[in-house]
DNA sequence: TTGACATATCGTTACATTACGATATATTAA
DNA sequence: TTAATATATCGTAATGTAACGATATGTCAA
């Protein structure tokens, strides 16, 4: 075998790179958001049952959702007085399955 | 019996685990800290060499660090008059490559 | 129309985060 | 010892974020 390398290689990514996904992970990292993403990775939902679950008032519940459309998770339809979101990202489902093995999945 | 109610199975996840886990991505959640984590998931740095690749003076990085080490994300061993950072966290490797992936990865 | 409902937006306030400069601590060399 | 180096900590100011109440918009039913 060849001898180890004695540099290490420089990991991928540009600094302009790292502002953007530090950008959506903020988006990510607030407990509400959270729940609002691991619930609509299993289907559409309106703002309001949105909001009881996660027991915010439904303007709180709306401007989570409008940060998470902002950057991309997240788009959606109105459909008579209702709003649904549904997941428009495709990654999440990775990210998220990640944040779930680390720290919410009970054992 | 009233069999199952037509529910949608309920993610995983108590309220106060995705509060933990908010507070960590928040950690995460900063170009320089990404940085960071990217270089020492690779090898151990001192404080100085990871402010140099990230552009920041040393006592920038030794805060960013400091955070993460509360977190549990890195530990760090004195070697004369250097510190020695490195990954202690076994699951940020995972997380760090589906953030690469989205983000990080040229195509 | 009017009224009720669902969602969105705005203005404000409280709080958290960041970076900076100054200073402190720890280690080694002279 | 003193000086130089490496890292850590502290106080502060600037900025960002979150939640709240009030209000606005959009939709439907009567």
């Amino acid at each position: 075998m060849v001898a180890k390398p004695k540099k290490k290689s420089r990991p991928v990514g540009d600094p302009a790179a790292f502002a953007q996904a530090a950008e959506c992970l903020k988006i990510l990292a607030h407990p509400v958001r959270l729940r609002m993403v691991q619930l609509l990775l299993q289907g559409r939902y309106t703002v309001g049952e949105l909001a009881e679950d996660c027991s915010v008032p439904d303007n709180v519940a709306s401007e989570h959702l409008r940060l998470m459309q902002r950057c991309g998770f997240f788009n959606s339809e109105r459909e008579g007085r209702r709003v649904y979101y549904q997941v428009a990202e495709p990654h999440l489902a990775n990210i998220m399955e990640c944040i779930e093995s680390r720290f919410l999945q009970k054992k």
